[in-house]
Parts: structure tokens; sequence; C-alpha cells
DNA sequence: TGACACCTACGTCATGTTGTAGTACTACAT
DNA sequence: ATGTAGTACTACAACATGACGTAGGTGTCA
């Protein structure tokens, strides 16, 4: 299916999907106007985008009428997470330690971000490990 | 400077710098018959991965005689780590907590790895807490 | 009944990136 | 002088993306 993770979008694509996320389900329309607040944009183009993105596997759409209203087809958690993934796989080796390794060493986060972040394995640690 | 990071490149240039960054550096034919290895291919196509990782500031060369010797301009870890950067950028808004929240929560991680990761943690608090 | 607005489908164009490689030219060593 | 090794330059196909124009359908309202 979609070989393709969130990064590696264009700005376009990357901006529809987006709004559908905040949106729920949108016709072309909608999220067309959305967009045409920052900057013009002909309405086909963003249709031809939602196309693209349909034929991805990024969103599907069902039939209302006349309307075709599109739906993502997954959460923004989901694709998040699946983007995630493959960047850990690319990158190194799909071991998501040397990610935090790099994160933690290379002096990317606080003191305050460092104490958060303990809290939040903690937290894991507890809800699994038992 | 280099817009794209490690992670958006093709298959074959990301090839060659792994090869670079093994080797230190290298001229086209060593890379050359590196990859080689793996797959037959023409000694100019490798050259011009070459040449566009050049342009695109990634390696950078000296000349030695008739030879052209490539070094890479970043080690694999800056390369790494500006990777990390601008994925959570584009993809967390550079809110790299939310990406360790995706990762810890998202069961990534095993019990034995998240004692590892505390212990990483521990480890850089105490150096740059005092 | 028209004019109009709204909807999608299809085709097109320009641009940029990547992989792939041929051709041409240069220089060295035997 | 010939083969080997080197680089430079050019080209091309495939693909992704942004950006639209146009065509054709349907529903609404004056």
């Amino acid at each position: 299916m979609s070989k393709k993770s969130l990064d590696h979008f264009g700005q376009l694509q990357r901006a529809v999907i987006e709004v559908i996320w905040e949106l729920g389900e949108a016709t072309v329309r909608q999220v067309w106007k959305r967009l045409c607040r920052k900057r013009e944009l002909a309405y086909t183009t963003v249709l031809t985008a939602m196309q693209r993105l349909e034929k991805d596997g990024w969103l599907k759409h069902r039939i209302d009428g006349r309307k075709h209203i599109y739906l993502p087809t997954k959460t923004r958690q989901q694709a998040g997470a699946g983007s995630v993934r493959k960047f850990v796989q690319r990158m190194f080796d799909g071991n998501a330690l040397l990610l935090f390794r790099q994160l933690v060493e290379e002096g990317e986060l606080s003191d305050e971000e460092l104490r958060e972040l303990q809290q939040m394995i903690n937290q894991k640690r507890k809800e699994t490990g038992k």
C-alpha cells in the first residue's frame, strides 16, 4: 500500500491531509476553501492532490448525492507512528534505541524535557511491567 | 546547504555515501567496485551520483594527480543528527518530546530497552545537571 | 427554459529528482 | 601508439508534484 511516509509528501498534499484530519472528513471544496485562506489556488489543483492521495491509499471517499466526501484511511496518530517506524527503519536499521541515543546525547533536550521523558518511561514500565 | 536529509536520498546515492563513510574517503572507482559486488553498474553511473552528491554539499573532493578523492562533508553522526532534527521539525513541529511519546507509547520498545533508555537519561542528567 | 453554480473526470504542462549510461576528451604507462 | 584509467558533459526515461484548463453532468432559481 502506501510506500511513502508522511514526511515525504509535497507541501500541498501534506496540507491537504492535515486539513482532512482536522475536519474529520471533507469535500474538495471544503479543503480548497481552507487552503485558499493562505494562498490562492485553483479548485482543480486541490482536487488533483486529493485524487492522488486517494490513489496512494491515504484517503478514501464515499459518495453522498453528487458530493464526494473524503476521509482519511489512517488517523494522524497512525500515520505519525508509521512514519516514525519507517524513519527508524531507514536511518537506524530499525533500532529505535539508537534514535533515542541520538536525541538524548545530541543535546536536543532540556533538563526539563529529560525529566518529563523519564516520567513517561516510568509510567509505561508500570503499565507493561506487571 | 543541504536542504534534503539523508533519508530522502534514493538507493544509489544513499549507498554511495554509506560506502564513503565506511572508507573515510574514496575515489569513484573504489566506490564503483564496492557497489558492483551487489549488482552491475556502470562506472559513470556512480560518477554521476557522486557528482550530484557533491553539488548538494554532501561530498567534497580533493585532487591527487588525476584522481579525484571524495570525502564526506559531514560525519555519519552529524548527518544522522541532522536528519533526526529535520524529521522532528517536519513531523512534530520541532518538539522532540512528541516523538519520544510516540515511540514510548506506541510500544516500539521492550522492557529491556526501556530500562536502558532510562539509564541513558540518568547519565545525561548527571552530566548536564550540575 | 436558461443561466449559473457546483461537481467530478481527464488531460496537460512544467519542473525537479533519480537512476542509468553513452560519448568525448585527457593523461599516463608500457 | 595503444590500452587503461580518469573526468566532464549530455541525454533520457521514469516518477512525483504542483498547477490548471476544459468538458460534461446535475440541480436550482429567476
